[in-house]
DNA sequence: TCACGTCAAGCAGAT
DNA sequence: ATCTGCTTGACGTGA
């Protein structure tokens, strides 16, 4: 079990996913942005096995305009050192990566040029972790993508456009439940005819349900996870009091958490804490997590 | 220095 | 019809 936070880290004076806007796009402003997002990637990941954070998501913004035909520059040979220098400092401390492309990406879209910039979004993506070395445990998370007011015909549609993928993207790419559109169970049903690894939202699995239990969906998800994938992922965040509902939280609330670690106690995974306060819960829970015997397990190993 | 309109991109529920 | 959230505010013009 690993423990982590996505893409930003508010303690350390650097931020890791700067970018610009597209009417001042310049080869120089991206070479600066790119070397600037790098560097703090390296910081945060730095940090963050220094405190025993070994699962982080890196921001799809760390590269701007990455799949936008307005970027001709051949970053991924310019920046190939440093890709391989932090390369080697995810493989040496072992960390778990995740990445998450943005809600503009829509497999199952009736729309053909959505569908296409969505499979150059994530070639850059899978591209992006192949520079970084990282195995196939290093993975893309994705939703299903929209209903089109007919969801039987937007899944089977999920199911085949994933189909087509490039093996490159294939081996990495992952579903998650979401919270108004695709729950567990149909993902379960997209993992039948795919194999494809369903990452568990456990915030959203609350929020969209078939009345299963958290146990179930863990077993069933755990399942969908095999040796080359990793154990499974898990994204989990709690409702923001007084907000509207599936408002993430600022801050962890140490007794939920601790209530979910024990009714998950059968299955291992690492988590991903969608919290606002991102690395400030993550140490929070970590002091949490390191008492459990699935992250004891980790690190003794 | 700061306020605030806007930002590559999709979708659906809420208002 | 328009706004808002999503994983999340940051960019950048104008005063």
């Amino acid at each position: 079990m690993k423990l982590g936070y996505p893409c930003k880290n508010w303690s350390i004076d650097c931020i890791g996913d700067k970018t610009f806007r597209l009417k001042s796009y310049s080869e120089h402003r991206l070479i600066d942005t790119i070397q600037n997002n790098l560097e703090c990637l390296k910081e945060m990941l730095t940090f963050n096995v220094k405190h025993h954070l070994l699962f982080f998501r890196i921001s799809s913004d760390i590269i701007p305009f990455a799949s936008h035909p307005i970027n001709t520059f051949d970053w991924r040979d310019y920046f190939l050192d440093t890709f391989e220098d932090i390369g080697t400092l995810i493989s040496l401390n072992n960390i778990r990566i995740s990445m998450h492309p943005d809600q503009f990406i829509v497999l199952n879209s009736p729309k053909h040029d959505v569908v296409q910039r969505s499979i150059e979004e994530l070639r850059y993506h899978a591209d992006l972790l192949d520079l970084l070395q990282c195995d196939s445990t290093a993975k893309i998370q994705l939703h299903v993508g929209g209903i089109y007011n007919d969801k039987q015909k937007s899944l089977q549609r999920f199911i085949e456009r994933y189909n087509d993928l490039p093996n490159s993207i294939r081996k990495r790419l992952v579903i998650e439940n979401d919270d108004t559109r695709y729950s567990v169970n149909n993902c379960i049903h997209i993992f039948k005819e795919t194999k494809i690894p369903i990452l568990l939202d456990v915030f959203h699995h609350s929020l969209l349900n078939n009345n299963e239990s958290l146990e179930k969906v863990l077993m069933e998800t755990s399942r969908t996870w095999h040796k080359k994938d990793g154990v499974l992922m898990v994204d989990y965040s709690e409702q923001a009091p007084g907000l509207r509902k599936g408002s993430h939280t600022k801050s962890l609330t140490v007794s939920k958490f601790k209530k979910f670690l024990e009714l998950s106690k059968p299955y291992d995974f690492d988590i991903m804490l969608e919290i606002k306060d991102k690395e400030q819960s993550a140490l929070r829970a970590l002091n949490i997590v390191k008492k459990d015997t699935r992250f004891q397990q980790f690190t003794s190993e």
